[in-house]
DNA sequence: CCCGAGAATGCACGCGTGTGCATTGACACC
DNA sequence: GGTGTCAATGCACACGCGTGCATTCTCGGG
């Protein structure tokens, strides 16, 4: 065995064919015959000749790279913990099946538009998927202008790529959980509505309970497990005729917070207040009691959205299509009857 | 303005001068006088030249790009929820400092060392970083072999490089504080011992009780919650007289576990229990009380490893050697006078 | 005035692929 | 038998940099 490592031409060599063939046979091109094909595959197995992915795409003229862009954690700890891990999943896997990495690119101040249009020209990646960014739509733009391929995730808006889901489906599933429950009266504590999928899910709610016909009432959070722990603090504040007998919120964490103060205000759940998250990231299933909740199709959501932007920075897909999940609901232990 | 993207060689025919000048002009090579580098520059600058990275690194023979190896997040959830992004944030900190992307490799059940070994065969990228690995150490042995460079991360092995803190600085601090606030039983929940952190904690917390003269109890968990309050549970259960007045745990969370067990049992923390955990992830700040930890500099390490990795893949360091950080205490609120 | 040394610059090529185009050979049809 | 067609293969080059080496220029010392 010799030291180095073999190249194109010598796996050419050994087969007795021609270096494009190799090339041709190796990437399962219909021009070449089966025999050979077969041989070529052979003779570069038994040389253990890798191709270089590098070269290869620097011929074909793209990265084979995207880049996700993603706040600094430890400036921006508000998101859900495992919401970023589990987007990530789903991106990966999405993205190496078509033979693209991923590389990580941390949002930070002086990430503008154009140092991320700089980041395409320089060849560092082919674009960009958005995930838990807030609404920079002069930076979306920009890019837009330079012709850089990119996919918002979670946060849709007209005119550019997007994979986000549906709240409706999965709401509506938990206000019939609710209903058939007897729940009549329903809190809900927002998320931050400075994000649009704050004001989507408070809009859904709203909606909803009055098609249900139920008794809403509402409180302004931000998506964080404190401002579920306050929200449900004042919801059930009132007197029992009249307060919730069920909680909603943006978020599981929220709901954690509700739960915690339940626990404070010497309430049980799900006994004597019924209380539905949102997400059902893995946290949902690790406490106690596990929370019933609206399945936010995170990992589906990167696949969608890894494969989109592929699409898109193949010129597969001309026009930036907005592309819908639905949510589902999971009951699990923390609803059952409304008391009283 | 012209539609193209402007080349090497416009930018050398506009300022009068050969492509290897523009080249090693905008590279800063000491070759070139300043009169001319500054001129160079200019003129790149005013056609809008962006050099490619990826052409740059094929010609260097390099990829610029390191590989962080983690588990499927939705396969094995019990990591610390912000431990991977705090992480995250100084491996791709440090990486881009010196010029590198981080790539995501997801580590599956096929995701052997030959596997790897390929991917910088194939010029995918240059060397590898194993972030929550369990002790797969066939695996490192084969890289090892292949020569392909790579560095541990919160996992020390003697014979390849690593980057770990000593649990002793900090677990010393905590035994000081809590020895001072007249504590004198001290009861350990202790990590999952597969792993070598869990090991490591419990043997400093072993010397250190015995240094301090307090006496230990100990129990077995694994870093979880459940195990955190499943461990409070057994070690509150004896009588007064002899239960330990401070809990001590191998992460945060299992510390939130035992503040929950506290909670169940009537107990205050941190007027009846003090409590200390290990880790100071964003968590700990998040909760009530807030928590007294041991600070593990994870974003630290997550640098420190980068800058190592690419030291080796540099060759400007030849043995593997291993970097140790140091831990530090934190005193919060979950820590007090120990009743009795 | 000549020559050597060192600084500054230009020339040419390699890195390892993908792919357009030319070439070859086989075969069918007129 | 001539010719057109199509499949299969080979040839040559581009992709956009970095860099070894040759070349030119400058300047000081003999």
């Amino acid at each position: 065995m010799d030291g180095n490592k073999p190249s194109r031409a010598d796996v050419a060599r050994a087969a007795g064919v021609a270096e494009s063939t190799v090339s041709r046979a190796l990437n399962d091109s219909s021009l070449i015959s089966p025999a050979i094909k077969d041989k070529v595959r052979r003779t570069a197995e038994a040389l253990g000749y890798r191709p270089s992915r590098q070269a290869a795409n620097f011929a074909r003229g793209r990265t084979g790279t995207l880049g996700l862009v993603v706040p600094r954690y430890t400036s921006f700890p508000p998101f859900s913990r495992a919401y970023f891990p589990t987007l990530l999943d789903g991106v990966v896997l999405a993205a190496e099946e078509r033979g693209f990495l991923v590389t990580i690119v941390l949002d930070k101040a002086e990430t503008t538009g154009d140092r991320l249009a700089e980041m395409v020209a320089g060849r560092s990646v082919d674009g960009f998927l958005f995930a838990v960014s807030p609404a920079k739509y002069d930076r979306y733009n920009c890019l837009k202008r330079s012709g850089v391929p990119f996919a918002l995730i979670n946060n849709y808006h007209k005119g550019f790529a997007s994979v986000d889901a549906r709240p409706e489906p999965g709401m509506r599933d938990a206000f019939g959980h609710a209903w058939g429950l007897r729940h009549r009266r329903v809190g809900y504590i927002t998320g931050d509505l400075a994000y649009k999928n704050g004001v989507d899910r408070l809009e859904t709610f709203r909606r909803l309970s009055a098609e249900f016909g139920m008794y809403p009432s509402e409180v302004e959070g931000n998506f964080s497990r404190t401002s579920g722990y306050e929200g449900a603090i004042r919801l059930l504040a009132g007197p029992r005729k009249s307060r919730p007998t069920v909680i909603m919120t943006a978020s599981d964490r929220a709901a954690i917070g509700v739960i915690g103060a339940c626990d404070d205000l010497g309430m049980r759940v799900p006994e004597d207040v019924s209380i539905i998250g949102y997400d059902d990231l893995h946290p949902a299933r690790d406490i106690s009691p596990q929370l019933s909740t609206v399945h936010n199709p995170i990992e589906e959501s990167g696949k969608e959205a890894a494969t989109l932007l592929i699409e898109l920075i193949g010129k597969e897909r001309r026009k930036a299509a907005a592309k819908w999940l639905d949510t589902s609901f999971v009951a699990r232990e923390s609803t059952s009857y409304a008391g009283v």
